[in-house]
Order: C-alpha cells, then sequence, then structure tokens
DNA sequence: CTGTTAGCGCGTTCAG
DNA sequence: CTGAACGCGCTAACAG
C-alpha cells in the first residue's frame, strides 16, 4: 500500500507518555505526580525531584485535551473578526493588533485561535464554537456593525474583550478602542488653525464603526460651519475610493482647500487624483489621513496623519481579557481608550 | 464581594448539556446519540430524527476537549511563524497567506492557531505544544533558516507542510513554494532585454531562505557576465535598506543603468534614494522589486515587479495539509511551486 | 439497528 | 504528605 518515499500520517496510535508513566518512574502514585505539575504545596522535596528528573527523562509533555476535559480551561483565547464579505481581512492595523494580542497571549500561556466571520456559514460555525465553551475568552474584532455575530456571545459567561465601544446597550463587555473622535478633530482643528476653511471629508465606509466615530469627530471641529454637503461618502477604505472622492468634487476644486480622510489609504487616493487634476498637495489643497500605516510616507508629499498604535491595542485588549481570565471583576460597560496623535508631515 | 456593574467570569461551573441530556430527551441511548453526530449508518430514521429534535431543542453543541480525548484529534491546525527576533511578524505576504490558510482550513472544519517564534522563550513552548500533540497538523512558515524549531517536528507524527522548500535533507516535509529563482531570473532577464547591461541586485537579508534562491535566479540570469560585486546584500527587507544600497554605489551611479531588488520595500528604498541623488527613474536607471505588494502602485515611478499570489499560497498550503489528514499519502519532498509572473508598470 | 461499557489522560476528592 | 478512586464528555468496540 504505502510506496516508499511516501508519507503515510497515521491520527490515531502514537504510544504517547502519560502522567502515568512518569508517575511510575518516579516511583509514586500520578496522582502525586499531577499535583506535582499544578504546583501544588504539598509535595514532598524528595518526591518533586524524583519527578521532575522522570518527567525530563520520559520527555512527558501534559495532554492538553485531557486536561482541558478534566479543568473544564482549555487555555486558548479565540480571536474573533467580523467583517463585510467583501472587504479584505488583511488590514495593516488589524494585522498588528493580531499580533500583538499574540505574543502577550502566547507569553501568558494561552494559545490563540483566529477566526473569521464573513459569510453566512463561517458565522454559525463561529457561533457553533463560542457555543461549545472551546475557548476560554474571545477578543472580538466588529470591523463590521452587523450585530448577528455579537449575539453568539450572549449564551456564553467566559470574558469577551471588544475592540470598539459599542452603540449596543445589551452589549455589555468591556472595550479597547482608540480616541477614534478625538484624533480626527485635533487633525481636522490642525487644518483649519493653518487657514483651511473649506475643507471636504472623505469618510470611511457606513457599515464601519470607526467611520462614525471618526464623522463624529470631524463634526466637533467645524462646530456651526458644518455641512453635510462637505462629507464624502466612501463605500469601502481602498485608494480607490479616494480618487473617486476627488472626481465627486472635481467642479468644486478650485474652492477647496483641505481634504480630510477617514484613513490613509483614502487620503493617498485623493491626493492621487488631485495631483492628476494638476493641483498642488499641500500649496493649493491640503490633506490629511487616518491610522499611520506604512504608506503613509510612500505617497508624494508624504502624509499627514493621526498615528494610532495598532500593535498596542491587540495588546492591551489581550491584557484585559488576561485579568478577567484571572477572575479579577472588570466593571460593565469599561472601556480603556488608547490616544492617538498627529504626526506632521508635509501633505497639511 | 462582587459590586453591582461589575462581571466576573466564571470558568468553572456552567451547566452544560451534554449527549446524555440529549439521549434522554429523545430516547435513546447516549451511544447512538453519538452514533448519529459522527455520522454513522446505522441509525434508524426514526431516532435521527428525535434525536435532531432533542439536539435542537436542547441547543445541545458538542464538547471539544472530550471528543478530541476519545478521538486523538483536535480539529485544530497550527500555523507556526519562525522569525528572527528582529523582524517584524506583520508582512503583507505573511499576512495574505495566514488569512487564505486560515479560510480554507475554516471551510473544513479546523480551527488555525497561530504561533509565533521569534525567541528563546516562544520557541520552547512551542515545542511543548508540538510535542504534546495539541494539533493534528502544522504550517510551517521559516521566514529564518534557524532551525532550532524544525527539530521540534521530527518527534511528531503528525503531517508538517512548509511554506518553501528546504535545503535540509532531514526535513521530508512537502512544501508549497513560489517559483522564486525563476520569478527573479525572469525579471532579470527582461531588464537585459531592454537593453540595461550594468545591473546591481539589491538581496535580501542572509537568514531568509526566499533571499538564496532569488539570488540564484538572478545569477542565473547573468551567466557568465555575473560579477560578485554587483550584489548588495540588505540587512533586512525595509526600504530603508534599499536606500543605503543605493548609498553604497554613489560613487559608481553613473555607470549603473538598473537595480533589481529581492522585494519591492528594498525597490522602493532604491527608487526614493536614487531620486534624492537626482537621477530619474527608469530614464537613467530602471529599478525592479519582487511581490507585488500593495505598495507597489505608490512609488513613483510605479513598481515593475514579479506577482506572487499570497493569499494562494496558504490556500495551498492548507489544501495540501488537509489531503494529507485524510490520511492520502504524500511523496516525500514533494513541492508544489506556485507561479511568479512579472507586472510591467513604470519603473522598468 | 441499538444499548452497554471500557477507556482517552488528567484533576480532584477523600481516606489514610 | 500520598495513594486510590471517581468523573470530565465522548468514542468505539462489543454484544444483543
Amino acid at each position: 500500500m504505502t510506496e516508499p518515499n511516501t508519507m503515510v500520517f497515521m491520527t490515531t496510535e502514537h504510544k504517547k507518555v502519560t502522567i502515568r508513566d512518569v508517575a511510575r518512574l518516579a516511583n509514586v502514585s500520578y496522582g502525586t505526580v499531577s499535583r506535582f505539575l499544578n504546583g501544588s504545596e504539598h509535595v514532598s522535596k524528595d518526591a518533586s525531584e524524583r519527578i521532575a528528573a522522570a518527567i525530563k527523562e520520559s520527555k512527558y509533555t501534559p495532554n492538553k485535551a485531557a486536561r482541558s476535559l478534566a479543568q473544564q480551561r482549555t487555555s486558548t483565547v479565540a480571536l474573533i473578526i467580523q467583517v463585510e464579505a467583501s472587504e479584505t481581512v488583511v488590514q495593516y492595523s488589524v494585522s498588528e493588533a493580531m499580533s500583538g494580542a499574540n505574543t502577550t497571549l502566547g507569553d501568558a500561556g494561552y494559545q490563540m485561535v483566529t477566526l473569521i466571520a464573513n459569510s453566512e456559514d463561517s458565522t454559525k460555525r463561529i457561533e457553533q464554537l463560542v457555543n461549545s465553551d472551546f475557548a476560554d475568552g474571545y477578543l472580538l474584532f466588529s470591523l463590521s456593525e452587523d450585530d448577528s455575530l455579537a449575539n453568539a456571545f450572549l449564551s456564553t459567561n467566559r470574558p469577551v474583550v471588544r475592540s470598539e465601544v459599542s452603540d449596543r446597550g445589551d452589549l455589555t463587555y468591556p472595550a479597547v478602542d482608540f480616541t477614534n473622535a478625538d484624533g480626527q478633530r485635533d487633525i481636522t482643528r490642525y487644518m483649519l488653525d493653518k487657514g483651511r476653511s473649506h475643507i471636504v471629508y472623505v469618510c470611511g465606509p457606513g457599515y464601519s464603526p470607526a467611520s462614525i466615530k471618526r464623522l463624529a469627530g470631524f463634526k466637533e471641529a467645524l462646530g456651526d460651519r458644518f455641512d453635510d454637503r462637505q462629507v464624502y461618502f466612501a463605500d469601502d477604505w481602498e485608494i480607490t475610493s479616494g480618487e473617486l472622492a476627488v472626481f465627486e468634487y472635481q467642479s468644486m476644486l478650485s474652492g477647496i482647500d483641505g481634504f480630510v480622510c477617514a484613513n490613509d489609504n483614502l487620503a493617498i487616493g485623493v491626493i492621487n487624483q488631485l495631483n492628476r487634476f494638476g493641483y498642488r498637495v499641500p500649496d493649493d489643497i491640503a490633506v490629511t489621513g487616518f491610522d499611520d500605516s506604512p504608506m503613509a510616507i510612500l505617497s508624494n508629499p508624504k502624509l499627514t496623519t493621526v498615528r494610532q498604535d495598532s500593535m498596542l491595542h491587540g495588546r492591551a485588549m489581550a491584557e484585559l481579557l488576561l485579568t478577567m481570565l484571572r477572575g479579577e471583576p472588570v466593571r460593565q460597560y469599561y472601556v480603556r481608550l488608547l490616544p492617538t496623535t498627529i504626526v506632521e508631515r508635509q501633505s497639511a
């Protein structure tokens, strides 16, 4: 059956060394070994040493499934991303946050499994998983306002941390978020202070929670002078949409001296199109972004933007979850807001 | 203890509905329920219906840990990334591949856990995990040639798929990789065909497997004309290193008409610095990249580069692993090479 | 086709 | 301080 040079993998069979083997080697009962492994004080120094030696000798590693079953904990945390079907999951800020969360969870002895909800099927699968308590806690990134998934968590009593403050009153989970509104407000004021008074706001897609908050910040900065007609609603976060925004305002461009954009991609699209139309940035029209992604220094001119530390975002979420996993109480609706800062470059 | 407005989470206690409850509701033994759940044919239509109803009514979801323990499979796959401590994990191509792998594994009913090995600690942790057979299979991204981790897999007989062909003979795992050498060779020839004959190669960092292969491709294209002095060895994959390369060759720039770079970042750095030195790209000096990352269209001029489909890379790796998990035999050293294509833009 | 039962590997009583 | 025994929720092998 199995030809030479062919690998076949068995999922069964594998003479694994168990706690019993260790016990035998160390000349104790396996109950004692278990106590030793779980750091119980009630193990004699003598026995401890023999057990330690036995473990090393036999290369014993505890079986995760058995342990999970016995103590009802999985040492696993699930990071769940909910996105529009159309949207790409691979956004810089999300990747960074995932990476941050992964390392702090890993250091704490947890494994992070990543689940992506971008279709009915995947959403249903994830609901099932959550319902089976397959993880000890959850990190929830709702890149879309669609709430179908959030409901799944109502039936579990495992801790959940969200990546953004929610509007829904029944979602009492704590969250770690950026000062989106403040950041957008501040950079808008920055523009205003530089004498730019005819500003267009390129808003993110409507399904995004961040879009709403940033728009609010823009409005706040403008106060009474705000006019609905000065905001363009993009369909997504991509460069192309920034270009489209400029097309939309093409006929009025001579009366405009600034574009405030809800993220870097949109800003870059705006700059590109402005260049094509022969406008100089920032001399004729200034442009700002949001995120300070790696692309921010690639535009011409380089982007003045709002910086947020996405890696920290992930780390902070993970840390919060870890405290909850330790059993420490956390206030309902608790929110930790991470700062955003203006990065001044050439585009504004 | 627990104040109002405070959430405390219990990791124990949770009256979960088990297979027994379902059995009672459906008036069958729980062995029958188990068979039903595992798709055994030997369940009467009548019983099946009652069980299905009972499951729905009780909102039963099987316990993963128990199932894993009993059947020695975990329904999880680990994606392991090995990087230099200094290097950022968040590289576009890796994120894309992760996303691709995640969706195809998810569709197949597997959860993907991501593990990052970038320190002694994390490496040791991962070795432990692998040794405890905590996953059914592994996707291994060695972004660094450091082999300390690869050894961990020698002691498991779970299937492993690598993201690049290995030089080590004892690592017999199948791999999915790009035609790195061919891609680099072809775009070099493209340059040569355009009459560029004084070319510098900006090589990736020495710890990267891809670096080696791409360099080989460059050499192949040049054949006898190859000269050691025309290659610059970058310390990493970042833009800055591309800029440094140009500095290095500053005094000879007038005699150079092309830079072939091992990735887009390096190429962008080269272009930037060339621009600063007053050279026109591609008129004076042409530049090519590799990856076709999103940044490729942001440089000025836009980058002519080698495209590789990283999402597909992840998908293909996952698919290969799935076939192995199904028990289908796979030849030792089997390698699937994914195509690379030249994307012609303005920089060359 | 179905009920029964013996583990899977480990944590946790409870005596001693 | 330590050993024995039971149970976690489920699968699988065996009778029937």
